[in-house]
DNA sequence: TATTGTTATACTCTATAACTATA
DNA sequence: TATAGTTATAGAGTATAACAATA
């Protein structure tokens, strides 16, 4: 038995397993600025981008991060000109969120060039392998935000 | 087509989507503190009892992170007494380290209660979601020691 | 000279608590 | 009172650069 297996096989080695392999992979990515853009910066913008004119809280919320983290994070799209800021219709409490021509080309531009170290480790991998991360992903996705 | 296929459906898309979700997991892994361990620490014991007396670098390179780093993350596993470090026997420069019985015991202890809120998680998957991210597990432990 | 490990230092990301403005 | 957003502050995690000890 290899040691993938012994990890999988149980639950518990499959949570301890992929916890592992995530926090791993999340410093790796961290240390590949890709962009200019921290990982939370494009998550950001990616989001805003699909789901226009979100307020601050509720990019939070999707983004499953601390609002003030998430002024942080808004302020600096905000400085680099991605993303503009324009005040709610009725609500003046609330602030509407948008990408600007020049967030949108970025994000543009980056798929073009895709995520360039994580893309290239895809590349290595093969065909069947990507294959199940591509099934994998959507459970991913589901789980980081249940 | 639904936003998941969308984000997945090609190898640029495949990378973005595993990028965001890889990162907001990790976000929400590290709010969760099972252990008393964090989960760079954690890692780093459980590499250490499965391949014992490495020393501190092999210790580095295994998880992808920076010496003095891994400094850290030893110190604070000594000062908890969950392992213990030797001189390396003809190497003077060199120490070896090793999981102390009090370390066994934490690391059994965390598989019984499982890594509380991931596998909260999984519990709430299908039988058939768990079992493609237990081919995909690992293929992310791959990807991330790539 | 090269390598191992540590110390010193600083940066990024994120959080909680407290505050302001509006509802 | 309750909510949206921000500011102030702090902590965790990690990195790079410089250093000491040994090979």
């Amino acid at each position: 038995m290899n040691m993938a297996m012994s990890q999988t096989r149980s639950r518990a080695g499959l949570a301890e397993g992929l916890r592992i392999s995530i926090a791993r992979l999340s410093r790796r990515l961290r240390a590949q600025t890709t962009s200019g853009l921290s990982v939370g910066q494009h998550a950001a913008l990616a989001a805003l981008d699909r789901h226009h004119s979100m307020s601050p809280r509720e990019l939070a919320d999707h983004e499953k991060m601390q609002p003030p983290s998430m002024t942080r994070v808004i302020a600096a799209l905000e400085e680099q000109e991605l993303l503009v800021r324009t005040p709610h219709p009725t609500d003046g409490r609330q602030v509407l969120l948008d990408v600007t021509d020049k967030g949108r080309e970025l994000l543009r531009e980056q798929r073009r060039r895709k995520q360039a170290w994580l893309s290239q480790r895809l590349e290595e991998l093969t065909a069947e392998e990507r294959a199940i991360l591509r099934q994998a992903a959507p459970i991913l996705e589901k789980l980081s935000r249940a």
